[in-house]
DNA sequence: GAGTGGTCTAGACCACGCA
DNA sequence: GCGTGGTCTAGACCACTCT
């Protein structure tokens, strides 16, 4: 039926469009999607085609099916979806997610590394948010976050920033995090680290450095934190 | 058609057959699997069903299937298994594997928090294997691995521990490593770390303790990695 | 050519959520 | 009772591998 090498499955097709009308927000997190059988006449393919790409869809956490009520766009608000990003945990595998405090933002260039890890070109503007996080009310975490300015219009005129920034990036920028790449090590406490957390000198901590990947696989956010490590780790289970 | 409660799809019955099979080792790592047609008769289910088990159970990295060829079970010699549970990198994400030096291998018996990570009761005794690990021919991690001794019956007798233990486990003893658990920490390098790694007092180090679990889901090793920090990070990839 | 997995279809029936 | 997703089937045809 085919010899072309530049052959794609119709499931691969019906997928690149799905993925595609979802970054470009023709249904918004948490609205439904056509139904199976509604979705299979538009685009000319059977049933299970469109289920095929819908179940891997879902594998992924873009979305959402239940059963009897229909197929949704996810939304990073949901406890489980937070859970994928966020691998903080209390020795022992208990996973939180610390109240976020002091947070300050700033608007300045980007510099050489930024625009690396970002892919910015020339010298676009970024957003600077720093802040601090708590667990139990005690500094535990502190936290740089950059942001290109284009992708984040206006960001600084937002009055109070939420604690999970990736619902933010969602609802008012139409950026949904699909991915993100993490690099960990370990690290001796800076003087800013011992102020902030409360930590004495030569004490070790550890430094998450985050590039978060959009859904077309963009870098959207570039973020290091720097984690008290004696009461805090870094879980992560791999199958 | 039903309304037992412990009810489970057709598909999921033929999936945990087929898991029990290959964990009790039915067929060896490399072996093939019966085709897809002969399974669907033996078990007296549809082509789909069984393809469905099967893509889920490739999915998984326990199954590697060819066209033309067969379906066959997955070997952990493979570049692309030992990725699954190796992340160390060097920084900017090049993941390498070091070579083992300095291997030593004791029996003696199991302490409490190993009963506990490794779900022993009574007083099992266990092996402790410890090693240096280098990247470029300079000591990079020390490494402390315990194992059931049960589980592993005269693992002492063998000569040679390859680098890659986990091949071992599966071609000597028919234990396959299905997924971890990992937490990682920072640390201050003990005097232990300064003299096996050639660092200076105070350096910082990076912790990876790790629980790996069988097919089963029965936990089978349990490990400390302490890897200086300044050559090398733990790189990870969350989608 | 025979045997394997890979893709795609058409349709049946069930379970769930809601009006 | 209707519309949704969830399960399961039967069968067609293609692509790849080996002999």
């Amino acid at each position: 039926m085919n010899d072309t090498p530049g052959f794609r499955p119709l499931y691969r097709q019906v997928y690149d469009i799905l993925v595609r009308k979802i970054a470009e927000g023709a249904w918004k997190p948490g609205e439904m999607l056509p139904s199976e059988q509604m979705l299979a006449r538009e685009m000319g393919v059977s049933h299970g085609t469109v289920r095929k790409v819908l179940d891997a869809l879902t594998a992924e956490n873009l979305l959402l099916r239940r059963q009897g009520k229909g197929t949704f766009v996810a939304e990073h608000d949901q406890d489980r979806a937070l859970f994928r990003f966020f691998h903080i945990a209390r020795p022992g595998g208990e996973r939180l997610v610390p109240e976020a405090a002091k947070v300050r933002i700033k608007a300045r260039p980007s510099r050489v590394v930024e625009r690396e890890k970002l892919e910015l070109r020339g010298r676009d503007a970024v957003f600077e948010i720093t802040r601090l996080r708590l667990i139990d009310g005690e500094p535990a975490i502190r936290e740089t976050i950059i942001l290109p300015e284009r992708l984040f219009p206006r960001l600084d005129r937002i009055g109070d920033l939420p604690n999970t920034l990736y619902s933010l990036y969602q609802s008012k920028f139409g950026i949904t995090v699909a991915a993100a790449r993490e690099e960990l090590r370990a690290a001796t406490a800076t003087r800013e680290d011992q102020s902030s957390l409360g930590l004495k000198p030569g004490h070790p901590i550890l430094v998450i450095g985050r590039v978060a990947l959009a859904l077309t696989g963009q870098p959207v956010e570039w973020r290091e934190s720097r984690v008290r490590s004696d009461r805090l780790v870094y879980a992560v289970t791999l199958q």
